[in-house]
DNA sequence: TATAAGTTCTATAGATTTATAGAATTTGCG
DNA sequence: CGCAAATTCTATAAATCTATAGAACTTATA
């Protein structure tokens, strides 16, 4: 019956076995969850697991690889876009905080679990997540050039805090699937931009860059 | 009797054994971590854990409940405080980050493992966190009153987003003891307050640039 | 010193888990 | 159909790990 070839349903299958890993990971972590309930999961049994991953922590380091590759992946195309600092910026918040939302339990895991993956098996995800970071850090060197951004502000600082403040929310996201993803992506993005302080010198253009932009 | 000597001994132990239990737990995760890795770490054998803690679950209850109450004290004391809105905001984000430098292992383990636990043993947890993140909204709703913040900003969001970014600092923290705590403190106040746009001419009235675009 | 309470140790039952081997089944195809 | 490869299953060894029981050791004090 099946039309398509047998690599296709391994390819299918391995999919499969990565995405329920992630999402047993993303539920119980690492260590509490067994390969039993990975392989349940997926509509296996236990022992059929290993025909797809080579031991446990192998299958961790897929669901790391796969998680982070994605949110790599959506960076390199907002940062390759010919847009304002804002857009950008906003661009990036709202594919950090849907990426929480969608099939990517496999980022909570890569941010909460690889760090129980060997030093080696971990260099690729650490090239990955610098690069994403670097990225970030030369959106807001291109903000400051262009005179989008105050000068004090420094962009290694700035790039980790809005990674550290949109994986805060991720938590709440998973936990909260009624949770208005839209609206909150706006406000993380105002916070970012212009704070919550009165100021008496506030620029107010509505119009521009903020709300013209969405990303999936 | 002896009352006083046992009973100082077995406090000083129980309190130990709490702390190995944090440090242990802080690096191999609640499942990842075994009663011989806490027992070790507080120089005894496995089986004698057992004279302090009921069961490991207990021991995770019990870090948890330790790093949580701390951190609610200082928020309690901070916001007792006759000072304004930004020097308290500033007091708590040097409360919160400094207590990842400090004997406070506690408090992520708390943020990372406390799900683990079954419901009826996060009933206090989760009254405390909300007690904790209610006193930061009333800090700001007090700064929106007194005309310190923008008419726009919604305090929920803002506690929120504030607890969320700490705590995306507490892994750096951990990770890199070198790091400047109090540039950093600085630099989080100062992004909370005044977000990192170049905010040139322009006063605007209550209508806001990015926060009014709803329906998704 | 003798005693009793307090603390820690040893040993182990019982449960769970990872990973492997080989049998059994399913699938694609000549 | 009938073969061979791909996939899944069963069964199990070996290595955990939690929690308990009871013995042994320590300490304060009578």
């Amino acid at each position: 019956m099946a039309q398509v070839s047998e690599r296709s349903r391994y390819q299918s299958q391995k999919q499969l076995a990565i995405r329920s890993a992630a999402s047993v990971f993303a539920e119980k972590g690492f260590h509490g969850a067994s390969t039993k309930d990975i392989a349940e999961r997926m509509g296996i049994k236990q022992g059929s697991l290993y025909y797809y991953f080579k031991s446990k922590e192998e299958a961790l380091g897929e669901v790391c690889l796969y998680g982070i590759e994605d949110y790599v992946e959506r960076m390199q195309s907002i940062a390759a876009r010919d847009q304002p600092f804002e857009a950008k910026l906003m661009a990036i918040i709202a594919s950090h905080l849907s990426s929480y939302r969608e099939r990517n339990e496999a980022l909570k895991v890569h941010n909460d679990e690889r760090l129980y993956l060997p030093e080696d098996k971990r260099a690729r995800l650490k090239e990955l997540g610098s690069n994403y970071r670097q990225q970030l850090e030369r959106i807001f060197e291109e903000g400051a050039r262009t005179g989008a951004l105050r000068d004090s502000v420094e962009c290694h600082f700035a790039a980790q805090a809005v990674i550290g403040m949109c994986n805060g929310w991720g938590d709440i996201i998973v936990r909260e699937p009624d949770l208005d993803l839209f609206g909150l992506i706006q406000k993380c993005t105002d916070l970012v931009l212009n704070g919550f302080i009165e100021s008496p010198k506030r620029k107010c253009d509505g119009s521009e860059a903020v709300g013209n932009n969405q990303d999936q």
